[in-house]
DNA sequence: TTTGGCACTCTCCGTGGGAGAGTGCCAAAG
DNA sequence: CTTTGGCACTCTCCCACGGAGAGTGCCAAA
């Protein structure tokens, strides 16, 4: 694309800003005023019909202001924003809600509310089951329930805890049971839950005769649980009935559309994994998404870490009309807190 | 109020299926044609203005056909309503998906997918936490984490597992979380969670000098896991977004507070709390919710039950002009379904 | 290249009138 | 006393019309 006059650079940026302050599309007259360049409106007028041109700007019809197109506020964001550093309060609400949660889930839930609170849009926190060390087996545990049922209790590393009915052929004594936890915390600590895996499947392919049969069976009800783990995505969506005031997504078929995106979150997903794939700030603007329910939605995200290892991301949903040189601050400190939390938590 | 003479409760009852049917006012010409009773619109109006004088119907201006007030509703729905068996389509999915699910969590997700999914409305299901003997210890289980951290696992009587971290002062050894867990399982097996903070209170008020500085400090990091005991209500909001495209809710405004009420949950609690005291399907039409946002909303509940203890309750949200004699059973047989399954499990 | 001027276009909004639907009331019939 | 047909009246809905306002595009002059 050909290189913008710093003054079409100007008038892109202060056009962008207005209609993002204003909603409504922007004159000549308001333009030049508000420019600070002390042109006459019959010249931004030139200077638009270029933009208009490059595809940056759009008129509604002919005798409007202009507007943004999608193109337009992507090198807006990209290179005419200036990020305002966050303002001290939603600094401090953050900081003191976020420091010192333990509990991931509470976490991303609480991030998610407070993102949505700040911003008045739609947060979502993404967090992916982790595959690094701390996935590593602690300790199994069985517990007997009525009715040849066992619970197997499985620790990781990290202190998270997985549970899972087993349903057995025939009824254990405690002892058994014991003896069949002792076993196999001796053999299988410390390896990653997919090792352990491995493992359990290729014992069982040996010659089994070899083992005890209470043995046998303990590594049946593991490998249950372990193949059966369900390990979801953990998706978090707050403050959606926000969108529901923002008047750029006036129609109604557009805000179901996006209500049902979030119930379904397959698209949403998807974003969000595009996300996680590097650190850092990204914007996805209005069908960039590569979602249509999110045409007139702009997705800001961030990923954020445990200890080195990106484990999920986080962001904010609102209308690409959205003030980005605040919303980008937010995520951002947003997902850097997060990050502290959990690796501070893994201590 | 005085009792309404047959005709008048025909037409009342056929004027409310009209409208529901509809959404339109009724003219006396259509409710004469419809209603079966070969009078003329005449003698029809003369009724409405009776029904009108005793506020179960009202136009909404001079010259339009009547509405059913909320009174009119409920009159038509304790008194007129006749309750259409569940189409087997629907009786055959609610079955098949929902008999064989084990998992509590899972079974009331799903139990809430299938409602809004078959009614088109939005879908609340509420689990509470049990009290009975279900919620007796069974075992508790100390995992020693880094960094003087302690994961406590407690298991009840009837398979659920809550764990949470607790910091401790010191260090322990791994044989001294053992020999702690033994004692704790021996001494407070058995027993309601309830009890086991209570004892755990007492013994500690007593001279805790005479116990093993170990048992001491396994008894805080109990009791302080039980104090913290969070055991929220589980509530699951499902298929919002059907409300959207419901006309009746057309306002955008009137919309978000629902929206808003589902996020914050409040109400919905208070309001799926009266449901669960005591069997049977619940309706709650319009105000009679006692909760703005549900003005023009009707609320249809059920409870459920595990082995004769009311658990939960579940239920539709829709617009007051509801087809009622095909949700009611939805709910209800859902409700039974439901108690089915989780009183199966318990088994 | 920039500027002022000017004709033109398009939306927005308030007005007004006609069609349609349904009521309330009255007087007559059963 | 109840039911019925008739009739005038009311209210909404819809559409067409027209003026006000805003902003553009283009042209000619600076």
């Amino acid at each position: 694309m050909s290189q913008l006059s710093p003054r079409a650079e100007t008038l892109l940026k202060s056009l962008v800003e207005r209609y993002i302050a204003d909603g409504a599309p922007v004159g000549s007259r308001t333009l030049a005023k508000h420019a600070g360049l002390d042109v006459s409106p019959a010249t931004v007028r030139n200077v638009m019909a270029d933009l208009e041109e490059l595809g940056l700007v759009c008129s509604p019809h002919t005798s409007a202001g202009r507007v943004p197109t999608q193109l337009g506020y992507r090198v807006f964001v990209d290179t005419l924003l200036k990020v305002r550093p966050l303002d001290m309060n939603s600094l401090r609400k953050l900081e003191g809600e976020l420091a010192h949660i333990e509990d991931p889930q509470q976490l991303i839930t609480t991030a998610s509310d407070l993102l949505s609170q700040i911003t008045q849009y739609a947060a979502v926190v993404l967090m992916v089951p982790r595959t690094g060390e701390k996935l590593n087996l602690r300790q199994i545990e069985f517990v007997n329930l009525s009715g040849n049922r066992v619970l197997v209790i499985l620790v990781t590393q990290d202190g998270q805890v997985q549970n899972r009915v087993v349903h057995t052929e025939r009824p254990f004594s405690e002892a058994e049971l014991a003896q069949a936890a002792n076993y196999f915390n001796e053999t299988y600590a410390g390896l990653s839950l997919g090792e352990v895996k491995k493992a359990l499947l290729d014992e069982m392919q040996r010659d089994s005769e070899t083992m005890q049969q209470t043995m046998r069976v303990a590594m049946q009800m593991a490998q249950k649980m372990l193949s059966e783990s369900n390990q979801d995505d953990d998706l978090v969506i707050r403050g959606e009935s926000n969108l529901m005031e923002i008047p750029d997504l006036g129609d109604v078929q557009k805000l179901r559309k996006l209500f049902d995106a979030f119930d379904t979150k397959r698209g949403l997903l998807h974003l969000l994994d595009q996300s996680m794939r590097n650190p850092g700030v990204k914007i996805f603007i209005g069908s960039e998404s590569g979602y249509e329910p999110f045409e007139d939605c702009s997705v800001v995200t961030a990923s954020y870490r445990q200890d080195d290892e990106i484990v999920g991301t986080l962001g904010v949903v609102g209308p690409t009309r959205m003030p980005y040189e605040h919303v980008i601050p937010i995520v951002d400190v947003t997902a850097r807190l997060v990050s502290g939390a959990l690796s501070l938590e893994s201590r």
